[in-house]
DNA sequence: ACTGACCGACAACCAGCGGACCCA
DNA sequence: TGGGTCAAGTTCTTGTCGGTCAG
């Protein structure tokens, strides 16, 4: 008889005969493992499932291990990796086939997963942040692999050998699916930094896991938590190294506008309102957490409140100046022959220069269908501009263009990077270019630096 | 099968000048 | 000496997503 025996449960590794590890093992060595008085037996994290299970092989511990069945499914595809990608994945098998890839926006991040699928050729779930790429990576799988396709999500709950899943739908059946699969790929890793989403990979007893991603790091540290559960970065390559091969060369310009006098009236009057506060109350902003403080603050002295809505009252006015809409007329001119795509950040922004230059307009506002006949006439040719709020910032299948004017944004480097990754795969090897507003004098300059 | 309304989750949200205090 | 912190039980507002449910 075995000395001990895995079971998966609920999101735990169940250890029986825990009891039988204190004679086996040097003190301490499994002090990690809590032991659970209602089943009598010890239990652990199914994350630390691999680790628990290379330990005990190393101390020749019998085990009978009933946490995952195995069976192989003979995925094989014919795609040919490029030199990087080769690269990439063998950066991340060199790591125990844990860890996160660091990809561009347009390299092929999908190609990579479905090579490390094949290579493992084990039960494999892949997450995804949307609908539409849910859609994109079963229509890849499916034509590249000759098992069914599983799909969670957008309506559907249908497991399968290889399925995808929404952050979402992974999330509220975590529990349940943290052995089906023995390697997880998470696209757009960062939404793992979310307190909720960390659960699907924190509950799943899968050994090896990859993430793929344009920019790991986020701004709130949550992406050490990821690191804890995947493994680090183990490669990474940024756009500027793929540009001229396999994406566009790209220009970025910055172009900087005055306030209007009544606006600058306007924003110098807000800001004020918001500082003066900041000096009365003797509080200090250096950092994210600084402001998040006084955010909670504000929830009981009205005062703070105020002084906060402000601060966003000065920067719709920096954010929406009326001479980035006189200089965008300018730069629609100039490129009427160009590919366009307009961000902003506000949605009633978005409506105004949809109206003043009849240009279709993406919003969350605007429904399914609607968008999808927008983004359909963009690929086709027939409309060759859209401005839109940050819809159009990650997951969603954008057609190639090849301009981008950023009337105003976060200082978010995240968003930035995928801004300047709609461009970036243009046909005919145009150069591509992004164009930045911003308004002189106001935070909007600092912004601009720090998402660089 | 689709739509809109609802919900919860997530992300970004960041003066300017300058000093006292604590700790490694 | 150099670097971090300096106000808490109650977390602003806007934009976007997916899931759910009623019609």
């Amino acid at each position: 008889m075995a000395d001990v025996r895995l079971v998966y449960e609920g999101g735990t590794i169940r250890v029986e005969g825990v009891e039988r590890l204190t004679d086996a093992a040097p003190d301490g060595a499994f002090s990690d493992i809590e032991f659970d008085p209602r089943s009598e037996t010890g239990r652990v994290p199914a994350v630390q499932y691999a680790a628990l299970r290379d330990r005990l092989a190393e101390l020749d511990i019998d085990v009978d291990d009933a946490v995952f069945e195995s069976a192989s499914l003979n995925l094989s595809s014919d795609y040919q990796l490029r030199e990087y990608q080769r690269d990439a994945l063998g950066a991340w098998e060199g790591n125990g086939r844990r860890g996160v890839l660091e990809l561009p926006t347009g390299s092929g991040k999908t190609v990579i997963g479905i090579a490390a699928m094949e290579r493992l050729d084990v039960p494999t779930l892949v997450v995804v942040p949307t609908i539409d790429l849910l859609e994109q990576w079963e229509k890849e799988l499916d034509r590249e692999f000759s098992v069914p396709i599983g799909r969670l999500g957008g309506g559907e709950q249908r497991v399968e050998d290889v399925t995808v899943a929404t952050y979402d739908s992974a999330y509220l059946r975590a529990d349940e699916l943290g052995n089906r699969f023995e390697l997880l790929v998470f696209d757009e890793v960062h939404h793992l930094g979310g307190e909720g989403y960390r659960d699907i990979a924190r509950l799943s007893a899968a050994s090896a896991r990859l993430g793929l991603t344009a920019t790991f790091e986020r701004s709130d540290d949550a992406h050490r938590a990821v690191e804890e559960l995947l493994g680090p970065v183990v490669y990474r390559i940024d756009a500027e190294e793929l540009a001229g091969e396999h994406l566009a060369p790209y220009d970025i310009k910055r172009i900087e506008v005055e306030l209007t006098p009544d606006e600058r009236e306007e924003y110098d009057r807000h800001q004020e309102q918001f500082t003066d506060y900041l000096a009365k109350s003797s509080i200090t902003l250096t950092s994210g957490s600084d402001y998040q403080k006084l955010v909670k603050r504000s929830g009981t002295d009205p005062r703070a409140r105020e002084a906060l809505l402000a601060k966003q009252r000065a920067r719709e006015v920096m954010m929406n100046a009326q001479r980035k809409v006189d200089r965008l007329a300018d730069l629609l001119d100039r490129h009427r022959d160009d590919r366009v795509i307009v961000f902003t950040a506000h949605t009633e922004l978005v409506y105004r220069l949809s109206e003043r230059f009849l240009i279709p307009a993406l919003t969350h506002e605007t429904a399914a269908s609607e968008r999808r006949a927008i983004l359909d006439r963009f690929r086709a040719g027939e409309y060759s501009r859209v401005v839109t709020a940050n819809v159009l910032d990650e997951g969603v299948d954008v057609p190639d263009a090849n301009v981008a004017v950023v009337l105003s944004g976060s200082g978010s480097e995240r968003e930035f990077t995928q801004r300047l990754g709609r461009i970036l795969r243009p046909g005919a090897g145009k150069r591509a270019i992004l164009y930045e507003l911003v308004t002189e004098k106001t935070a909007e300059e600092r912004v601009a630096r720090r998402r660089r």
